[in-house]
DNA sequence: ACGTCTGTTTCCATTTTGAAAACAACTGGT
DNA sequence: ACCAGTTGTTTTCAAAATGGAAACAGACGT
């Protein structure tokens, strides 16, 4: 018996009230249609429908069922559509919220190249470096940069690992004391991060406290004023590997012992998770590898 | 190909993670196994798994239809269970409302019949002609007497019709005026139920005012007023039917015309009715017929 | 490079299926 | 009261699908 076929000319049977009108709606014969409601009934142990030859009823255990199959059904139809659809161009809308430098340089590049490979989404792309809750404000995806795994009611997916640099540009370095350990950070024009969670302590080697004449938070913001010679900063690596290489920043310190932050993908660690976004995960993971 | 089949044999090698266990698991070849996965992908159009050599994986699109079918599967099972379990001796509690008077009389022996025929259900019944809300008070069901179909949010099942009689007892009849007209009552020491929906108007024929010493919410503490020879009550047929047969009350107006009432079975139209409230009223639909 | 373990495919006997026809049961009209 | 017309069920048998064994192909570990 084909149980499931078997259910649905019940259902149909439930609704045309007669196995005739079944079978001719499906241009089948009766005898199938009586064959596998039979079989239905017996794998059951329970007739689901009285018979008479002027007319089909439910039996009660029927109703029940019927209200119960009609569910199952349409449950398994959703489960179909569901992933014929994934296999469709994705569309709708991406609600997206992401620390402000990383979306300003990495992820400005990623989601140029999202938009292309994916023209029917539409991006609703947030920057900000204050803790968001995901759920609340409804977003569908989330960047964290972080040491440890993760947060709980989120699913997280390891993109990229990235480290940070002491970065200054030359010409306050000409005009400062040389800066040889970590020690000599002390007396140094250090600018602090508003979000870091270390603070005024740098996390080289056993970390070190630092002071300067600037908190801000925004990293891009400090990264103008390392460069207009004015201090020193501790540099997400992403943020000045061009300037590095150009020469326009030079690092200090290369050799302390540096955190190393895992940048993760967190989505709502909901029921069921929208196609979409599932395809946006996807793309991230192999865009960030080829990256490598 | 058998879907449903097709869809465990996929759930199960989503467990296991390999179709070599899952044939072991189910002692039949691997190739079976295979072949109605590979149907399943193949009538999804979507690829489920990603094979290699030394494991299976999800694929996206596979671990949406996982969540899913999961679910399926467990529906049908817990609809499969429900007509099984109807065909079962039901068991478990029933929360019963009636009205007072029916409930002391007819209902009193029908549900001692019950209770035989169901020895593994608890009844919890309540008497009362106040207007409950079944589904704020927890009622399985509930009975009504009604001359209009009924209310809304109810499905309710007639089970039968009664009428009513005025009647008396022979010594008032004696000691007082005959009654020969409706219009008669109203010079007679008339009881008034505080229920009923006319008040002080009895439904015969056009409908007439009476009046008199008594005004009780209880039919019951009426008719043994009415025994005692205090006045007249109209009482409904199955609570005056013993007396008028043994000659201890008499009826008066046999010939007016007075209304009849259907009393009905209400449950709450819920979204699955449970078994025992379904055999429940089969049981009652039955009893009543068997009355006639 | 080989052996071994994976999943897939092929082959064919077996089982299951399905349409048509015969059948049985009941209804409704005359 | 009967008969004709429907209804659902059963039978029949050819066609289709299924399932197990074995051959096959690919990937991993040694």
């Amino acid at each position: 018996m084909n149980k499931l076929r078997a259910i649905q000319l019940f259902v149909r049977l439930a609704e045309l009230g007669s196995f005739t009108r079944v079978a001719e709606q499906l241009n089948t014969s009766k005898s199938v249609i009586s064959k596998e409601v039979s079989r239905l009934e017996e794998d059951l142990g329970v007739r689901l429908l009285h018979r008479t030859t002027r007319n089909v009823q439910l039996t009660h255990a029927g109703e029940g069922y019927l209200q119960r199959a009609r569910e199952i059904l349409a449950q398994l139809e959703a489960a179909d559509s569901f992933v014929q659809d994934l296999q469709q161009v994705p569309r709708g809308r991406l609600k997206i919220n992401a620390p402000m430098a990383l979306g300003i340089t990495e992820l400005s590049r990623m989601f140029a190249d999202f938009m292309r490979a994916y023209p029917d989404i539409e991006l609703d792309i947030h920057l900000g470096d204050e803790d968001v809750d995901l759920v609340e404000q409804g977003f569908d995806l989330g960047f964290r940069a972080s040491s440890q795994p993760l947060d709980l009611a989120y699913v997280g997916r390891p993109l990229t690992r990235f480290g940070y640099h002491v970065c200054a540009a030359p010409q306050y370095l000409q005009q400062h004391e040389p800066i040889v350990s970590v020690d000599d950070l002390r007396s140094h024009n250090c600018f602090e991060y508003s979000y870091f969670k270390g603070r005024n302590v740098w996390p080289l080697d056993e970390g070190v406290s630092i002071g300067g004449t600037l908190r801000v938070n925004s990293v891009i913001f400090m990264l103008s004023a390392i460069k207009s010679g004015l201090g020193l900063g501790l540099v997400p690596e992403f943020l000045c590997r061009e300037a590095l290489a150009s020469g326009e920043l030079a690092e200090v310190l290369p050799n302390a012992r540096k955190p190393e932050l895992t940048l993760y993908a967190l989505y709502p660690a909901r029921h069921f998770v929208p196609a979409r976004v599932l395809q946006c995960i996807d793309f991230l993971e192999a865009w960030f590898l080829r990256q490598r």
